[in-house]
DNA sequence: AACAGGCCCAACCGCCCCGTG
DNA sequence: GCACGGGGCGGTTGGGCCTGT
């Protein structure tokens, strides 16, 4: 807080949240001087702050045209992830490109969001132990799905697939409104993988509140979203990702629609990372997953 | 109503670069 | 060439507010 004058004669700097008598006096200097040499603020005896806090405060706070009270729109979100991959953390080009913003924004804005993805991910990864071990009475109920979609990784695709056409959907008790959000061809095609019908298996237990009830409407839940997020899961019982994956690539004869999802929403050869699963997610997806997850996660 | 946890954001810190004497 | 100070930038922190339990 106090530091030695050249003088000899000791000089309070203030820190913290600005005055607006503070802001004022900023103002009127910028407005005769322009924003530069802000040091000569402290020493023409101006503000008890150090240059550096003075031009912080001009460029987040009281420079013209700021956008102030918004949250980042769509596009905003969707070209800072743009640019973060291209760029790095290079907060200051990328506010750059976003009229209004500041770098600091930016870099709050993508902190608030590793934060979120990380509790998300965090979330979704105990979300299953923590049902199975919290079994309630709709999960009781829900016993016959489990029998009926039943598939382990033993079976074949055939099989599974023959098993399921055999099925009414709607008659899957609880999970029927699950089923209902995606279309029987999603769940056939999903479920051609064993892993996946595994995955789904585990999927049909988060039957009250799950990842896929959440989903608004089956046009939000594509069919390279499912197996993406199931293959990636720590919850499902993988083990051998690549292997996993290299099944999903091979399967041409069956996986092409699926594939063409897939690589159509993340790229070809991203399958089996989980972060680029997120990394495109826009924050109003991001509310439905934190939604989900976050309400089995302890509070 | 009280509390806990998360979000948002302003501000500081530390490092680096660059200009200047 | 070197030291020093200012400015720029990314990382981090802390506090107020909001929301869910």
């Amino acid at each position: 807080m106090r530091r030695p004058r050249h003088n000899n004669v000791e000089e309070v700097i203030k820190k913290g949240p600005w005055a607006s008598e503070e802001d004022e006096v900023l103002r009127n200097f910028v407005k005769k001087n322009g924003p530069r040499d802000w040091s000569s603020i402290r020493t023409m005896g101006l503000l008890p702050r150090t240059g550096k806090s003075c031009r912080l405060r001009w460029v987040n706070k009281l420079r013209p045209n700021l956008k102030k009270g918004c949250k980042f729109t769509a596009e905003e979100e969707k070209l800072v992830l743009d640019l973060q991959e291209k760029l790095g953390n290079k907060w200051a080009t990328i506010a750059t490109y976003l009229s209004g913003r500041t770098d600091n924004d930016v870099k709050n804005f993508w902190s608030t969001r590793q934060k979120r993805l990380a509790r998300i991910l965090k979330s979704s990864t105990h979300a299953g132990t923590k049902k199975k071990n919290n079994k309630g009475k709709a999960e009781v109920d829900d016993e016959k799905a489990h029998n009926l979609l039943d598939v382990k990784p033993g079976n074949s695709r055939q099989q599974v697939k023959e098993e399921l056409q055999h099925q009414s959907l709607p008659e899957l008790g609880n999970t029927k409104d699950v089923c209902a959000s995606t279309s029987k061809e999603t769940i056939l095609d999903f479920c051609l993988l064993p892993e996946i019908c595994h995955g789904y298996d585990q999927l049909l237990e988060f039957n009250e509140s799950s990842f896929m009830d959440d989903f608004p409407s089956q046009d939000i839940l594509e069919i390279g979203d499912l197996p993406d997020l199931m293959i990636n899961s720590d919850d499902l019982p993988f083990d051998d990702l690549s292997a996993c994956n290299n099944d999903l690539m091979n399967n041409d004869a069956c996986n092409n629609d699926l594939m063409n999802n897939v690589e159509g929403a993340y790229g070809k050869g991203k399958l089996g990372s989980p972060t680029n699963f997120f990394d495109d997610f826009p924050t109003d997806m991001l509310d439905y997953l934190d939604g989900t997850f976050g309400k089995t996660s302890s509070k």
